[in-house]
DNA sequence: ATCGTTGGATTGTGCCGCTTTCCCATGGCT
DNA sequence: AGCCATGGGAAAGCGGCACAATCCAACGAT
């Protein structure tokens, strides 16, 4: 296939396929001449990839560079490729040096520890949850672990629910590709449903209809 | 208090600050000469807001923005106000018209149908889910109702909890900023949570430790 | 032979969120 | 009275990002 057809086909034009080539998203298709290159399908199936990740799950390139070198790197393992994810979707601030800040830090991991959860120190989720703990005391709202309760269940539940969808024997391609659905996309799923049934539950408070 | 103050104690510089000013996310000090202008305290408690939307949900600019006008309208009702904030927070996509896309969106409008959930049916939310519907299915991975069940059940139960976490006789201004943190910011909380827990889980399947 | 297509490289673009720069008025200290 | 740090207001600049446009030389189908 050549590339005009690969942009037909992935809805993408042929500038930003090059764009990505570049950036070593995608790679190169197997030289025919000097001016024709072959794509197959799994250029395509790539590419698929990259569009699910930028649009749904607004991950910017650099992001995706580094869980597609994690993706080829067939020597890695699934809990690394996961470990590398995890990673890429950041955040991607530098905690400041303020008490506040480590004072949220640590009860994260503490609540962290005493879960029991088999997380890495430099998850960069910790520093996520200590970021919302912070903004929410200084907006006069402290978190405490009983309003934690509730979404702790839920988030463990999902995860198990996640990790149980996993088929065993499937090619490690595919294995890869359900791992990267259930951490980017489902994340998606999650937060729009959690929308709509803010939205629906407001409406019944504060609804007039 | 002068600029340089409310600089020093809300962390951001006076040009960040001006810059707010100019874009309408905070109101003009009262002028008290040509030269000087007062700040008080609700100056700050807005900046820590904006900082809030900003920092922790990665909202633009224009978003907080509609955000702020939609607090400043003491005539609009919370749930406008809750309508507001689930447009500004997106997607921004212009669902283009693809069957796939318009087959995503009437399974959405059906789900929420049977859920009997009120949602407006311009509510963003329901293009982000229908978008990871038509990218999951063009991954090859098509979601199923009883996929989504547990993820029904987990955000129903939480938009439950956070509406009731409202307090009823609080100023409007409190109940306003307590709003805004259960959906911009405990959003972030349950995004937080559920990566971790996904880490633990990935950690006990597939790690060796 | 011609004309469209491709690869490869360079340059340009539009948006975003500030940041810098200027200018000038003023207030308070000396 | 003189001086200068501070503040207000407006305009222009900047750095990052994700492409998009352009140009060129080399093919390859007709």
């Amino acid at each position: 296939m050549q590339i005009s057809e690969l942009s037909d086909r992935s809805g993408l034009t042929v500038q930003t396929i090059k764009f990505y080539i570049r950036e070593g998203l995608l790679a190169k298709g197997s030289v025919v001449s000097s001016t024709r290159s072959d794509y197959d399908e799994r250029h395509l199936e790539r590419l698929r990839l990259i569009n699910a990740l930028r649009d749904v799950g607004e991950l910017p390139v650099s992001a995706i560079q580094q869980i597609i070198a994690a993706v080829e790197d067939r020597d890695a393992g699934l809990h690394e490729l996961f470990g590398t994810t995890q990673h890429a979707l950041g955040p991607h601030v530098v905690p400041p040096d303020d008490p506040h800040w480590r004072a949220a830090r640590e009860d994260v991991d503490a609540l962290i520890g005493e879960l029991g959860w088999r997380v890495s120190g430099r998850a960069p989720a910790r520093d996520l949850l200590a970021q919302t703990f912070v903004a929410l005391r200084r907006l006069g709202f402290p978190i405490t672990l009983t309003d934690l309760r509730p979404y702790v269940r839920a988030a463990s539940d999902m995860a198990e629910h996640e990790m149980g969808r996993l088929a065993d024997g499937a090619p490690r391609s595919r294995t890869v590709h359900s791992l990267l659905a259930s951490t980017v996309l489902y994340e998606q799923v999650l937060t729009a449903l959690h929308r709509l049934a803010q939205e629906d539950a407001s409406a019944r408070r504060f609804g007039d209809g």
